[in-house]
DNA sequence: ACGAGGTCCTGCGAGC
DNA sequence: TGCTCGCAGGACCTCG
């Protein structure tokens, strides 16, 4: 499930080839991924379309156009942007959202099994809104213990479902909000304003750690996600709580306990490390 | 202002 | 064996 480290691995293995290329005769197969603007007027604006570049943005990755439109793409559970070199083969075209040429025989498309990612096509100011309402990127130098204090201390939510929060923080989601807190031992059910000084230290390592180790491993392929040249990622066999619940704890050997308490989502935790 | 809970979407695994 | 049901999840919405 594309998270920060999945999209940036995405956006690594695309950027080179995408850059420069011009999109052709684009095609849009299934139309409720779309957000804020129609088929065809996305049509239009895309078909002979330069890429200046590819970036990511918590786990949107990115399509510069020379026009100042800005194509983000967010492939929730279930997306992947892959680059095939000619004709789609059946299986290719399965699931197939979005696909349109860029130059020679090569296509771009977005898949997206069940569509709970988006695209949306931004201009300058469509993208200066929408980008101010993402909190700050967990990797970036900037991002220190006290920018972290700033971000959750406000909130009495549990600490996972506030990690999550895209407004607070951008790309952190259910895998490394789970595995962050298990290396900073801490209960993902502490409410985030309880968390003193050495904790949210620790967590803003363990946070910083925890992506930057994921990064490097090309993601976590659980099931669906892929990287932009097609592969698995390998960080899931790193996983020390995400989808461990019953195995021992890595440090203390203890069953790994799960809930679905917070955010109704999924919680692996150790019990007794994180207290 | 904040928190809780429902909704989208489809494939898959559990259970009968 | 073949069916139904519920779950997986990020973001967004509504309601209290």
């Amino acid at each position: 499930m594309p998270e920060l480290p999945e999209v940036e691995t995405i956006v690594r293995d695309l950027a080179p080839r995408l850059a420069g290329s011009r999109l052709s005769s684009p095609r849009i197969h299934k139309t409720d991924v779309l957000r804020g603007i129609s088929r065809g007027r996305m049509l239009r604006l895309l078909d002979g379309a330069r890429i200046r570049c590819v970036t990511r943005r918590a786990k949107h990755a990115v399509l510069e156009l020379d026009s100042g439109h800005r194509l983000v793409f967010q492939p929730g559970m279930t997306g992947s942007l892959l680059i095939y070199p000619g004709r789609l083969t059946a299986e290719q075209r399965r699931y197939a959202v979005l696909e349109t040429g860029i130059g020679g025989r090569e296509k771009l498309v977005y898949r997206d099994v069940r569509r709970i990612g988006t695209i949306r096509l931004l201009d300058e100011r469509g993208w200066a809104s929408y980008t101010d309402r993402i909190g700050p990127e967990p990797v970036d130098p900037d991002f220190d213990p006290v920018e972290l204090a700033a971000r959750i201390s406000g909130s009495r939510q549990a600490i996972k479902k506030v990690l999550m929060d895209q407004r607070r923080i951008a790309g952190v989601g259910n895998i490394y909000a789970s595995e962050a807190l298990f290396r900073a031992r801490i209960d993902p059910s502490r409410p985030a304003s309880h968390l003193g000084t050495p904790e949210t230290e620790r967590l803003h390592r363990a946070l910083k750690e925890v992506l930057t180790d994921a990064i490097a491993a090309r993601g976590t392929t659980v099931r669906d996600y892929r990287t932009g040249t097609g592969g698995s990622g390998s960080f899931q066999s790193l996983l020390q709580v995400y989808g461990r619940a019953g195995e021992p704890c890595v440090r203390c050997g203890t069953p790994l306990a799960e809930t679905h308490a917070i955010d109704a989502r999924q919680t692996v935790f150790c019990w007794r490390c994180q207290s």
